[in-house]
DNA sequence: CTGAAAGCGCTAACAA
DNA sequence: TTGTTAGCGCTTTCAG
């Protein structure tokens, strides 16, 4: 009775060879599409396969070989316009050679980024792409390193962690885009940051101590590169133009508007990313200040409604579904095998110039 | 010799009970937190496991316990305004819990969707939230769903498949913003609808053979909640008002020049989703056209550059956050085991009424 | 509370 | 080309 009885559940690879009268190995053989199976014999084991509703169980079959042909993806924020884009990128590339994407966010919090890398290693991913969160020790990622999962960093870099980087020459396109504004006669500039006082305090003093290990995160490598314009064009920087206040649209929204609100206010405003050049967007026609004449506006990363706002914003463009690509791309070919020395890629940025800057006649 | 090496590449459990000196059943519970271990006993083994650099092999307790917590999410573009909001509910949602998220863009693609679900039963999810691509016998979610894995669909029904549903009542929501565009005096409508013109004869047909089928998708439930509210007020329907072109931005962009280029050109324009919206937004602005003087738009879904473009956008805002985390728990519960008829959730919407709506007085 | 042994579904030698 | 056999790393009876 219990020999002729009808397989519960799932069909298993017995099952499938059951049916069709071979063994398990030729079974699995047909199909997991590997070793040699005679062409009739495939059929065969497809037809009993089809027939019983078999579905391959990749937990089993990645606990052999090793792999589970699945990417972790650890962003801050996927609806940042930045990561979002960059995902797209890492997800097209992946799914083209058949790999599946394990999504975390991290919201800039260690704690959060420490528990999504712990559960995409346990879950045995073949390698991650990590933007990861500014302070720690970054033992968490130096671990999975040494474990032997390649790891490629998006966006940032972590000073001293052998691992593949993948963005933008931050420092330099920071300091084109300062130099923009300068050559716009501006003189009086502000940031709008995102960062914490402290990193930018590092950042900005001005014997320059502190500066390699601020410049690994993208903040603090965007400021240099703002402090090197300034410095070049012999332009002092004043402290209150400085703004940290997180990331997200309402600081932008809310900085600004102190900014805007100074006995002697910015000319031109420089923010670091796009959800805080919304909000200094915002905060400029809310004040009832004109843009460019009063205040001129350049920001990074070009959005879908960059160029839909009144004026258009100038931008600092990053090809981020290309460093997606780029970042999968590499993250495959180490998955791979691929060795060499650590790699380090650095995308071109684009200046594109619209409306929100304009030039400021001395007076 | 070969009693005393060292194990070699990462720390399985027989190598930390070796270490700790307790059996592997031992070690398993200590590390796995279930079954009884002795206080002293735990924290041996936990030290060992440290020691070692041990880390769990979820693809092994996975096979045993059936549970992979994971979870599958299958949606047309994570870019989309939409989506992307949802996604971030139901990443929040999922991690709380302890979930992770695998994640898939169909591109509204049905073989890339029948791939990505595949794989992700493969990999063997708990369960699936999808957003299922217009056509096809979804025949892949209904083999899903008879094998016994939950699956909740995001913002869209399927007619005839036995899954839980959550998303907003379309047909409802497009009626009464159509509603209040003839409150605003309007009657030479359009609709930006992104969908196929072949979905949108069927939906409009005057004798409403088909609506049944059709308003199973979004666009068809949106427009027939269009036909409602224009039938209840006794204005016709311009065939050459119906927009059917795709729903990226350039689609919406292209689609509004050529209604804005009729010789009788719509006096409102109500846009299905974000990037229509914006796309409509852009070529109001290119073709000199006065918003909303000479053109009123309204759009569904509220975005974060909907209260920054000039004039303020008007629009149908969803819930999309809470939406994802709806299906998200309505899903955890249903792999908890939670039995009971289908679920239709249908959160609300709201009217955000900014400056793109005007009156239209009678000429 | 702890240990021995069986086995989840599959692949990888090794033989035949 | 096909079959036999031995596990991958873990959990889970069932004894003790």
């Amino acid at each position: 009775m219990s020999k002729s009885v009808e397989p519960r559940g799932i069909a298993t690879v017995p099952d499938v060879a059951r049916e069709a009268g071979v063994s398990t190995a030729t079974a699995a053989r047909a199909l997991g599409g590997y070793g040699s199976v005679r062409e009739s014999t495939r059929e065969r084991v497809l037809a009993a396969a089809e027939q019983l509703g078999y579905r391959a169980n990749s937990l089993a079959r990645s606990m052999i070989t090793g792999s589970t042909r699945t990417l972790g993806v650890v962003v801050s924020d996927i609806e940042n316009p930045f990561f979002r884009r960059s995902l797209r990128g890492i997800a097209d590339t992946a799914r083209a050679q058949g790999f599946e994407v394990l999504l975390a966010n991290t919201d800039e919090e260690l704690d959060k980024e420490e528990t999504a890398v712990r559960l995409m290693t346990e879950r045995r991913v073949d390698g991650l792409v990590v933007c990861p969160a500014d302070g720690g020790d970054r033992s968490h990622l130096r671990e999975v390193i040494a474990a032997g999962i390649p790891v490629v960093l998006l966006d940032r870099s972590v000073a001293g962690l052998q691992a593949d980087t993948v963005g933008i020459d931050n420092r330099k396109a920071a300091r084109a885009a300062t130099e923009h504004l300068l050559a716009n006669g501006h003189r009086e500039i502000a940031i709008l940051t995102g960062g914490t006082p402290t990193m930018l305090e590092r950042m900005l003093r001005p014997d320059m101590r502190g500066v390699e290990r601020a410049s690994a995160t993208t903040v603090g490598a965007r400021a240099a590169g703002f402090r090197d314009a300034m410095t070049a064009a012999g332009v002092p920087i004043r402290p209150e133009l400085i703004s940290s206040g997180g990331y997200r649209r309402e600081d932008g929204e809310a900085e600004t508007a102190r900014l805007l609100a100074l006995d002697d206010r910015p000319t031109a405003i420089l923010a670091f990313d796009a959800m805080q050049s919304l909000g200094a967007f915002h905060a400029i026609a809310r004040a009832g200040i004109r843009c460019p004449q009063d205040v001129s506006l350049l920001g990074f990363d070009d959005t879908e409604w960059a160029d839909v706002v009144s004026p258009a914003l100038t931008v600092v463009a990053q090809p981020a579904y290309e460093i997606g690509v780029a970042a999968c791309r590499l993250l495959l070919s180490r998955i791979e095998g691929a060795g060499g020395a650590v790699a380090h890629r650095r995308l071109p940025t684009e200046l594109i110039e619209r409306g929100s800057v304009g030039p400021w006649l001395a007076t």
